[in-house]
DNA sequence: TTTTAGCACTCTAAGCATTAGAGTGCTAAG
DNA sequence: CTTAGCACTCTAATGCTTAGAGTGCTAAAA
């Protein structure tokens, strides 16, 4: 890739600036007029010329301005965007909201988190729930609720809670009951949850099933109710927000977006998809694998929970977003939220 | 209120009928036609004329076919409508369904529950999910996770399970906490969530305070949890079906029922407010009291847990609507609804 | 050689007039 | 009381015109 001279740095720069502001093409003599670069428009009408047949710019027809490029964007992003600097209000939203609740579930940290970067950012927001089966084995218990049945309760080290009713066919002594259980914590300690596999378990079943036949019904359900976990769930806030971009004005565009963000499956895959990367991870357009956001920009961060990367945290929006302020935005929630989570 | 005349009532059934259908205001020559009432379209525009005078049809403008006003469709449900009959597969689905999944939590049933209701009648659904205050204690356990953490679990009749991670600054014997918990146990036993008041509260603390202060942490987050489930999830389904109805083409009609779908409160205010009617209850465009839904239609039943009535399911369209489909699917998944949950 | 002013050209979006079609209401005849 | 016929109304679609924004090119200026 050949280099930008500086002055067609500075016209690329203030046409995405402009048109992110504006949503509108931008043409030379806005450019002219309002970005001091100090030259006449048709000088500037001819560095865009060549910044088109570069690739960074695009026309939408002859007689229009220039709108930036996924090619444009992404320069912009790379190289020119000015470091964002978070307004103190901003800042002190985001603490506010995540700081004021520390007694409070991860849940409801998670749903607070994503409505404070929806309405801050104003674009539709997601974030992957804690991983439960990344997140380590603290201890199962198994309290007898009646003759019947018992309640199951499986803890980890990132505060996950999972419990589940299971039926106990036959009735079975408190010590009988207690004598499992703790041989199961010592077998289970330490692990995360993705390594208590079908062979482990079968394993400890075998272990067990000369000594107690009668847990056979509680460790079905406590493989299923692990098998099921695997669904990890993704929040959504500010879904209408796309309502508000131009680009969104097509009721078929709005249809197929909307329809995306009620598949639950697939918006974990798309935020999975950045899962390991450090800091802020922007995919502008095409760059995303995931065809039904080709046209979106999605920029994402991870946060963790004991040093472990557990979730994603994203923001999804037409290409023409503000990057520096999302980005800035992100990285201060993803602190705070990394701040509260570990307590 | 006069009767309608048996012609009368035929040809506004027909326009009903005909416009659920077609979106398209309806003609005098299309009733004529295709509705086999052996009359001219004149006669039927005289008719026509009348029911408009009435009240029950209406008129976009001097040259447009008449579509049905909020008095027609009402007049419609209550007299008019064929009682619906399910397709023998809708049916089975619905069963199918929530069938299934017997062994699952509560949760995923609601979550299953409103993903088939809103794919079966392509509009908007949402349940109530059970209400936790409305149900009886039935027990509750502390589990000393380590020196410092307790575990609450308190489990209820209609199988709700809520836990909550507690500080215990002060260690505690097992045999002194065995003592609180019973003492509690036996004291709440048979209560629904919204008899245990703070004042109870209070009373059971002053019991306890003399003998074993360092339950008073406990305390207030066992305030605090119950105070928490107040409020109470409401499980949406299909809201991009909105966009699949002509009357929502408006990109501004769809912001504002988007916008009314992120506000769970105000749903949950919605289907709370039809929360002891038996059967289904159907309120037209303005006789739903919330202004944010007087151009739909709201068609809930009930649901219930241990011959409780816990919680709504509804669906949420244009007042244009399959009156009739809707009604019937929607008595059928309560009935399935009402099984599944009774086990 | 680079920059700029000027101008012809292109394309869109908005406004306006025209028209086809659907449906009505009224009148008069059956 | 019903119906055929007809004039009338209103919408939505179509085509035409125009204003405006912006470009690319050329030739003059720096």
């Amino acid at each position: 890739m050949t280099a930008l001279s500086d002055r067609k740095k500075r016209i690329l720069a203030a046409v995405v600036a402009d048109y992110i502001q504006t949503a509108e093409p931008v043409g030379s003599r806005t450019v002219a007029r309002s970005y001091r670069i100090g030259l006449s428009s048709a000088t500037i009408r001819n560095e865009m010329a060549d910044l088109e047949e570069m690739g960074y710019l695009e026309q939408p027809h002859t007689s229009a301005g220039r709108i930036p490029s996924q090619k444009g964007y992404r320069y912009y992003v790379d190289h020119l965007m000015a470091a964002s600097e978070l307004g103190g209000d901003e800042e002190e939203t985001i603490s506010r909201y995540l700081g004021l609740e520390k007694m409070r579930e991860i849940e409801q940290i998670i749903i607070s988190a994503v409505r404070v970067l929806s309405s801050i950012t104003n674009h539709t927001s997601m974030i992957m729930g804690p991983q439960f089966k990344k997140s380590t084995f603290r201890q199962m218990r198994i309290l007898p609720l009646d003759e019947q049945r018992g309640l199951v309760v499986l803890i980890t080290d990132s505060g996950f809670i999972k419990n589940k009713v299971i039926d106990l066919y036959q009735s079975l002594s408190s010590s009988e009951l207690h004598q499992v259980v703790s041989y199961l914590n010592q077998k289970l300690f330490g692990l995360t949850i993705d390594q208590v596999t079908a062979s482990l378990i079968n394993e400890l079943k075998r272990d067990l099933f000369r000594r107690l036949e009668i847990l056979e019904q509680a460790f079905i359900l406590l493989e299923e109710s692990l098998k099921e976990e695997q669904q990890v769930r993704v929040f959504l806030g500010g879904t209408t927000n796309i309502l508000n971009q131009p680009e969104f004005k097509d009721v078929e565009k709005i249809r197929r977006m909307l329809a995306l963000f009620e598949q639950e499956s697939l918006l974990f895959k798309i935020l999975e998809n950045n899962l390991g990367e450090e800091d802020v991870v922007v995919k502008i357009g095409r760059e995303n694998p995931f065809e039904d956001i080709q046209e979106c920009t999605l920029i994402t961060a991870a946060y963790k929970i004991n040093q472990k990367t557990l979730g994603t945290v994203g923001v999804i929006g037409p290409t023409r977003m503000d990057y520096s302020r999302v980005i800035g935005v992100l990285r201060c929630l993803v602190d705070n939220l990394n701040r509260t989570l570990n307590l």
